[in-house]
DNA sequence: ACGTTGCTTTGATGGATGTCAACCTAGACG
DNA sequence: CGTCTAGGTTGACATCCATCAAAGCAACGT
């Protein structure tokens, strides 16, 4: 009976069985929400995508901000949004602040959306 | 260069390589985005996993409801938005209505989630 | 010290979103 | 036909969010 959810931190959450397998309870549909929500625009989807396929699993700001007509500052907004929600890193070197990703909340996400290969698409 | 993105169908996506592996084509994020958006809330996810993992792989409305400790018109509400994100499907029988997960589009996002096992998390 | 470049933060704004009350529609049953 | 129940739709409201311009901060070069 998931009426109500308190957060809980996502360390707390054990890799999860599927979304098909079993009830999510409430507390961990609550703490990982707001990793698919951060998922949930285009923009940070490439984003993403950029920073997790660039070689050296890392990505310069000053590579992922020219590849949109979007200002600096809201390409910015959007990497905070994902740093927020545990799935990249950020790191300072020198000028340049590289990102990287965070496959552990990936791979849980992965894990949730698993589908028995039986049933047809 | 994924400068904009027109939306297309997403049945025109064709079932996609992880994140990390390739570049995510701007018009594959746009067509995407909504149905991780539409996982982005707790009460959908929550939602989702009930219907998901329901005996017989659907669910009641009239069971949904009174899982949370929210109004009719919102639950309505939310389960339009899975319905218009490609995520579940909807059939009238009789008197109740009754909701069904599509694998298929699951199935595309934990493929793009799918992180190689090689890296820790 | 000074200016330049790279990135983030702040403030403002228009648009989207979650929620509920009120109303409406579709079936079932007399 | 009338009425009851299950759900969906509409309208309203408060909040959140994507975006940009302007200002701020950090590192490098001179």
């Amino acid at each position: 009976m998931p009426k109500q959810a308190e957060p809980i931190s996502l360390l707390e959450v054990p890799c999860c069985p599927p979304l098909a397998q079993q009830q999510l309870p409430a507390e961990v549909a609550t703490a990982l929400a707001p990793a698919f929500k951060a998922l949930g625009d285009p923009v940070r989807l490439q984003l993403m995508s950029m920073i997790a396929s660039a070689p050296g699993g890392e990505a310069c700001v000053c590579d992922l901000t020219p590849a949109f007509t979007l200002s600096g500052p809201t390409i910015s907004h959007h990497l905070k949004t994902l740093r927020e929600a545990g799935l990249v890193d950020a790191e300072r070197r020198g000028t340049w602040v590289y990102y990287r990703a965070r496959p552990g909340l990936m791979r849980q996400l992965a894990g949730l959306l698993t589908v028995s290969p039986a049933e047809a698409g």
